[in-house]
DNA sequence: CTTGACTCCGTACCCGGATACGGAGTCTAG
DNA sequence: CTAGACTCCGTATCCGGGTACGGAGTCAAG
């Protein structure tokens, strides 16, 4: 079935990633550990394209914000086609976005206006987004009083 | 002045923080540390409420984005009244803020996408998140090629 | 058959931001 | 005056996601 041509290092290449995480990975589960045994005297591990493409799945999966953690759940569901299971991990992992998302956006809101503010009130004597930082809490919104 | 009258207890939760935090701010240099000196046998050091109000601010900017090194260096600058600096560095991290945004906002959109999908079209073989985040690069778009 | 590159494996360390522990000292109410 | 709560201070530990180190083994080319 699978080539199984590429040592760690090949293989960590061809994931475009360290070595030194792809043992990480085995550590944590997320990679399976091959045998060294097969033929000759039993010396290195040997990797076939599904592990570079489980490396690749891994390294989509984080940049969708899953964590390591929830990458593995993924990946154990990914045989047994549990869709719901699979479903309600992405939910979560949405809804988490969309909060950190609101977060940004107020600080981006907030730091828009203060910088604005600090530069065309060059005569105020002290510094606008300091003082909002220190002081009232006005601009922050109902949100932002803790 | 100020009047001096909590113990680090008191101040901690004046602000809503953990004593130990309170402890490593002062290691961090982001809080001063007081004399215990004084009156009395120099026993117990006391804050007041310039000290709240320091970790107040420091709280609320770390929930603008700011790291506590960045905040070090804000408040490094609040007694200077260095403006140009300030706005450096709150333009600066306004500029990660809008980074990170854009980020989780096509997280976000990849998911949704995904989940729709994968909701209704159960007569599909294979759940539809786990084959694009394995396989097809399609949905995705230009940007997530890597 | 040697040399140099790579692998294997365990363990330690890095970052940022805290949190926890523990023994000694101190303060305060009853 | 004593018990209990709190403080002080140094040090250790946690989290997630890795990176680094070092000695021993193995492999392929020359």
């Amino acid at each position: 079935m699978s080539d199984r041509d590429m040592t760690i290092g090949g293989l960590a290449a061809a994931a475009a990633v360290n070595v030194e995480t792809v043992r990480y990975y085995q550590r944590r589960g997320l990679l399976p550990v091959p045998d060294k045994g097969a033929r000759g005297t039993g010396s290195v591990r040997r990797y076939g394209a599904a592990d570079a493409a489980r490396l690749v799945f891994i390294r989509r999966a984080q940049q969708l914000g899953f964590t390591l953690e929830e990458i593995a759940e993924l990946l154990q569901l990914q045989d047994g086609a549990d869709r719901r299971s699979i479903r309600r991990i992405a939910s979560q992992r949405l809804a988490q976005i969309r909060d950190r998302l609101d977060g940004l956006q107020r600080m981006a809101r907030v730091l828009e206006h203060l910088i604005g503010e600090c530069e065309h009130s060059a005569r105020r004597p002290t510094c606008p987004i300091i003082d909002s930082i220190a002081g009232a809490p006005a601009q922050l919104g109902p949100k932002w009083r803790d």
